[in-house]
DNA sequence: AGGAGTTTGTGAACGGAAGAACAAAACGAG
DNA sequence: CTCGTTTTGTTCTTCCGTTCACAAACTCCT
């Protein structure tokens, strides 16, 4: 389930605040979601709630965060250091959840040996060697979205199979290999149709107009 | 609907490539939909195909453009430029397709008056003179997380209603305020998932144990 | 010990999206 | 002009996720 993430963030707040125990009340409010919801997929894990008491923060915590994989950190390659890649690199929140950087990539020579973030950037053909010697399975493409595909045919071919990309293209990968698209202009445009049809609720009459021009 | 900038995106491609007419078919092979759904999408805005031929790719392109209503520039500000600040204004996707960053803020004195993609970075106070001066109704929130709360309730009393946040929170907005969030860790957790899954396909038999380990 | 008050876990109803399938419409060939 | 081919627009069915509602279970107070 996409939602789980979010509550093993939720649960670390309250873990952090020092609360031992919650229900599924105040962690849906928490979280946004609907209670019941929040409870079907809790039960979707187990049983490991307390009816007339709640969940036990530390041990809810501890079977998400078992449940999604992040109990031990997984290696993650970073292909394309440039605006995007370099601010990836430097975000601490993937070491602090489960992940961390082994290397930078980039195709440009003149970013080579650059120090980003404590690593060096190193050539894209290293990709294979590396991926073979930390046993990588996780993939982020932050290059233009011309180099996307001939990145994800390189890092699949040399054995990563799960790829987040920010390049905005669709990618083609074999069956098994799992692909999440990360867009920031697609997410503005959505905001956008809704920020429009807010300013105007009948905006819908210019459609007959124009459909008769072309008509 | 979510699926319309991208094909919007596949749409502008096709226009690249001098491409003046397509079928349904080849746009959903292209965005990675059911050509069925894609044909619906689109009969929702109109009927702007021809049985027999296919769509006029620029026809359907400004049609789709228009509905979202991309076909003027909306104005946008970043507030906290850190390294994914940084990142965000020099993303020149956003200029051209539809947005235009208008105003950069942080909190932070020290990066006042620096030059940041071409714009000086400003005090995050001046935001309700920025966003009344330039009618701005689209803010980015890319600031950490403790400060994500406090500047979308500033941002929202300003005049702005939608957010997109960068912020690994939830936001509480009221009515009629659009917020949507990028959540990098989260698009990270989900791979790791499901890449757990593909390592060890009957991985559940550590849950009864564990459950007897409280019990 | 028993009853009142909470809270979980889940069965059942609801809604809406996704896909299959087909009729209507346009084009081109003969 | 008619027939066959292509492709859209739409209907119908199926399925999945969400929500409601309630019984089971646990705690606390008397």
């Amino acid at each position: 389930m996409a939602r789980l993430p979010i509550y093993l963030r939720a649960l670390t707040v309250l873990v952090e605040r020092g609360i031992g125990t919650c229900s599924s009340e105040d962690l849906a409010t928490a979280t946004g979601v609907n209670s019941a919801k929040l409870r079907k997929d809790l039960s979707y894990l187990g049983s490991y709630g307390t009816r007339g008491v709640g969940y036990d923060v530390d041990y809810l915590r501890y079977q998400i965060a078992r449940e999604i994989g992040v109990t031990q950190d997984w290696p993650v390659v970073i292909v394309g250091i440039g605006n995007l890649g370099n601010a990836l690199a430097n975000y601490s929140g993937f070491r602090s959840r489960g992940f961390r950087v082994v290397a930078l990539l980039d195709a440009a020579p003149e970013r080579h040996d650059e120090a980003v973030a404590g690593l060096e950037v190193r050539p894209f053909d290293d990709l294979e060697e590396i991926v073979a010697a930390e046993s990588v399975s996780i993939g982020v493409i932050a290059t233009p979205a011309v180099a996307a595909q001939d990145v994800a045919d390189r890092m699949v071919a040399a054995g990563v199979t799960s790829i987040l990309n920010f390049a905005p293209t669709v990618l083609s990968v074999p069956e098994g290999v799992d692909v999440r698209k990360v867009d920031l202009s697609i997410e503005l445009q959505i905001l956008a149709y809704h920020e429009q049809r807010k300013a105007a609720p009948d905006a819908d009459l210019g459609h007959a107009t124009d459909q008769e021009v072309i008509a």
